[in-house]
DNA sequence: TAACTGTACTATTACATATAATACAGTATA
DNA sequence: TATACTGTATTATATGTAATAGTACAGTTA
């Protein structure tokens, strides 16, 4: 479900944040699921209980869970994240990347069936 | 020409790189092009020239720029960003990107007008 | 020769990351 | 009620990266 890359350079809490992230995006997992624990997950992947805390206080803050004590750490709704999320940085982001992407010599064409598939594909 | 922003939490040597490939993307600087000394850069930042050489160093692997002992820093072409680019990474960040600003509700058209707009200004 | 360039190295400080161990409070269930 | 889960909080420690400071050497230009 959830896997380490000891060759990618980010750090630990920062991999767990997009993995768990992109579950949500993916709808692998949905508003009102419950998640792995702290515990749960910080033993299956053999790292410190802390270092999930840090990324979930993360996800948190970007809208995309929520946690009630004693219970678990719940995935949010679009509207949560979409309150709290920073577009603005998103956006400088995305025109970076996509610049650069230009710059190299990518074609318009790739770039345009990219995101049309990432606009059909999402379950909205 | 090149500033720092303080409440930016990216390191300073970070905040560089992507600001001198900017004026490179932009076309602000060009092939053969001489860009500001270490020690130049250094001390209008009022920062520690081995900051400036750490940015330079990432830039010169990722071939953007290049280094002539004794003479300085210069703008590489289009060519040599390409051979050296990490296309892989650039297409996952740009799909992680664009599928979250999906998800959070913008709308496809936003996107596509933006893409435009890149591709258009772009002069290659 | 003098004043620039890049390059290389050591030492030091500051900060973020990650671990370890412990404790407390809320929830669910046998 | 007792037990075993949850999240939360705290302190301490080790490690690596970022940034600074200083010095030195080699190549270029005027």
């Amino acid at each position: 479900m959830i896997s380490l890359d000891f060759r990618d350079s980010r750090s630990i809490y920062e991999q767990i944040c997009d993995k768990v992230k992109k579950l949500i995006l993916e709808g692998a997992l949905s508003e009102g699921d419950k998640i792995m624990s702290v515990r749960e997950l910080a033993s299956s992947l053999t790292i410190n209980p802390n270092t999930i805390v840090k990324a979930y206080k993360q996800l948190e803050n970007e809208g995309y869970i929520y946690s009630v004590q004693g219970k678990g750490y719940f995935v949010a709704g679009r509207k949560s994240a979409a309150k709290d999320a920073d577009f603005g940085a998103l956006f400088d982001t995305a025109r970076a990347t996509l610049s650069e992407l230009c710059f190299l010599g990518t074609e318009k064409d790739t770039v345009t069936r990219m995101v049309d598939d990432i606009w059909k594909e999402m379950k909205r």
